[in-house]
DNA sequence: TGTACATCAGTGAACGCGCGTTCACTGATGTAC
DNA sequence: TGTACATCAGTGAACGCGCGTTCACTGATGTAC
């Protein structure tokens, strides 16, 4: 194939971005690779440097997209008056949740990804870093922004552990002890 | 250099899997290579399969030991008659604190291989489940049991975040928010 | 509107490199007599 | 106690392989006249 035209190359590039954001979720940073990325793209991977100048970059913009996107889904406006404490508590009872837990590869990237975070460049870094101050302002500034803040390291924790364990009662009980922990304090 | 004796085999084999702990936990199962490991333990990689069957038994083992060293250093009789109550105290004090997460080499693997865990074989996801029921015996069983789970969560999720960061005053907040809030939690 | 040409996403093959793993060989150690 | 020999941790080089990246080339698209 040849040259296509400004809107099919703003496509390629996206089905880029959202292989990548999937691959690099179930297999990590050093775990993935390029050539996989960019078959399930439908693209060979000579094209890659025409969208992207490193893998590295691609990472940090498959992290930022995905984060992004999983906020919009928790954070979105489905029901636009939902106060911020309601809204706490149903971000708790989806993100600490099983079916959460079993959608790796579509799920928020932050549980898939937080130890390869400590290892990559900073780009990536600053993309959960926003993620994070968006989920503080979305739950109102003030002073119990620091339990939140708790519940948000908590939420992440509970997703990664039980993920890592083999038993599916421990899996369970992991999540559940954490959402009923998270929610029962919430109620305060 | 030829044959070593029986108790020069068994150093080595520790250093294998002393070096490997570190390494792994700096670069990820993906991310640390055979070379570097036993470069760092003095011996060339052609020597590494007389001691192991293959990388991903040297990271289930690597994984074991180093859970179980971060145990005994948080679980650790150093002070027999501490209550269960007193020792949480003290293990959230420690474990979610600015020294653990600068100590990303040394400390404890959980949070350094969480992500990674999801992504490698049953034998070191086996060491983690251990390494959590041993902790939930140390802060003896009963009904505030589902609390040490989450509290456990907590404390992986939030020193896995503050590492992950750019920011060092979040990256502080982080802890100290995670902190204050598993200590209040364990007030009551 | 029609034509000539520059652009550049995509192909397919190759680059050097480091990976996990294998192997023939070495020689001090441990063992058997 | 002394001697002959089997063992096996360690060496160093090689294995095939897949990685991230580069490159010469293609040809439809978009642009300029």
């Amino acid at each position: 194939m040849a040259r296509k035209s400004r809107e099919e190359t703003r496509v390629s590039r996206a089905r880029i971005v959202r292989e990548a954001a999937r691959v690099f979720r179930l297999r990590g940073y050093s775990g993935a690779g390029l050539a996989e990325i960019m078959r399930a793209a439908g693209l060979t991977v000579g094209t890659f440097y025409a969208h992207f100048p490193s893998k590295a970059t691609l990472f940090s913009e498959a992290f930022r997209t995905g984060t992004a996107a999983a906020g919009r889904r928790a954070m979105g406006p489905t029901e636009p008056n939902l106060g911020p404490r309601a809204w706490l508590r149903r971000f708790i009872s989806t993100y600490i949740s099983r079916d959460h837990r079993d959608r790796r590869a579509t799920g928020c990237p932050i549980p898939c990804l937080v130890s390869d975070l400590a290892r990559v460049d900073p780009s990536a870094r600053e993309a959960l870093e926003k993620g994070i101050l968006l989920y503080l302002k979305r739950t109102e500034t003030g002073k119990g922004q620091d339990r939140r803040l708790a519940l948000f390291a908590l939420a992440v924790g509970a997703v990664a552990l039980s993920r890592a364990v083999n038993s599916a009662p421990l899996s369970d009980r992991i999540l559940r002890a954490g959402r009923r922990y998270a929610l029962c304090s919430e109620e305060r």
